[in-house]
DNA sequence: TGTACATCAGTGAACGCGCGTTCACTGATGTAC
DNA sequence: TGTACATCAGTGAACGCGCGTTCACTGATGTAC
């Protein structure tokens, strides 16, 4: 049995690795990916990196540091997915429309992303964190947004666009995060656990309908 | 520092416990209650028990084995939790306001508790379950029924007094299921941790009149 | 009512495990002269 | 262009920790006769 359960042999040639903070990230968000925030193991990491355990702390203070390494860098993942949904949406003038499309996108690439990378999505949520105001690019997307921004903007332009009414704007963002975090909870870790993508779709769909209408 | 960080100093006279299943579970509880799931450690419940670690596998087949029974304590906890949420309604000969506050109690019991008993509630759902056709009375309330179980018979309720058309019932639980536990997790773990208890209620209030509206 | 004995709840000691972290070190790099 | 030296990324060895779990045991209980 001579096997080893990562790819990568961890053969390196010069004593310096050239980007070890880099390869320690990113088997962080391997383990991370594969099997949610608990498995983000500090030694683990630099094994897979072809390095000594100590050697992290040349680039990460502690364990709990590489954590928040990870877990902006899933925040970040997350703002993307999002960010290609708003991207696909079909053109129109109609800014009702429009604005409603957006909303929808939001709620869609997140629930796409929770259930395409469980692990990461966990992780991104593994902690408390106050994300409204934070400019923090690690844990944005391209956009320069992390994915309760986008949230935000998407329902400012549909105050904008008249669709939804002043006066219900203000928290408006909790609502309709809690529906669609919840549903992503009820598929990843509940009942809807053995639930076949098409039922998925389906109640992803009808949430959103709801949340539409409710809000 | 001879002080204790528990109550309980573990003296005891006999060779024999005279209920140690109990003590442990009970232990269990008030671990998961103090910090979550992760905190229930099969030799901290020993030690609050007064008893030597091994001991506890004459009532607990292996760690999970604790795990499971303190979990479905905590489901069990909180469908209670609900039930008097449900008790407290005002009585009304008309089905539908009935129906309706029956609907609203499932969710307010389920946020109460959720704020409340944390610890207990994220034990609760620490491990996907399959509730809907769970007959296990050790999840259950006095009436028998787990807590997604009175969610179901809420929304029986509603369709029997004609305010939630038939062909909408099909899946509900789940949407407003969705709602209740994604508000209950950004209060927790979420952007809300740091919320007054006022913007709790009146985001709570509004979370459930949208379900109610979008259902 | 008294004694022998099976039952089994709790003990004491130990196991291997893998973790995060610290220490004093060594080797390669880049810069000053 | 060549050499001395400061810098600092990675090494090797070890630490203490607490966990879940197993073993062979001992002490108290309840039952059969």
């Amino acid at each position: 049995m001579n096997s080893q359960k990562t790819t990568l042999p961890p053969i390196r040639k010069t004593f310096r690795h050239g980007d070890l903070r880099r390869a320690l990230l990113e088997a962080g968000i391997e383990l991370a990916r594969d099997a949610g925030p608990n498995a983000i193991v500090l030694r683990e990491a630099t094994r897979r990196a072809g390095v000594a355990p100590n050697a992290a702390y040349r680039h990460f203070s502690s364990h709990s540091d590489l954590l928040q390494a990870v877990r902006a860098s899933a925040l970040s993942s997350l703002a993307l997915a999002i960010e290609t949904e708003i991207a696909g949406i079909r053109r129109t003038k109609n800014q009702a429309d429009l604005a409603r499309a957006a909303l929808r996108a939001v709620g869609t690439g997140y629930l796409r992303f929770a259930l395409a990378e469980t692990g990461l999505f966990r992780t991104a949520f593994s902690v408390p964190d106050k994300v409204e105001e934070d400019v923090d690019v690690a844990k944005a997307g391209k956009s320069g947004l992390n994915p309760f921004q986008l949230l935000t903007s998407a329902l400012d332009m549909m105050v904008e666009a008249g669709v939804l009414p002043q006066q219900r704007r203000p928290g408006a963002e909790y609502l309709a995060w809690s529906a669609v975090h919840g549903l992503a909870f009820l598929i990843i870790d509940g009942p809807l656990s053995g639930a076949s993508d098409k039922q998925v779709k389906a109640l992803s769909e009808r949430l959103l309908q709801m949340v539409e209408k409710g809000l």
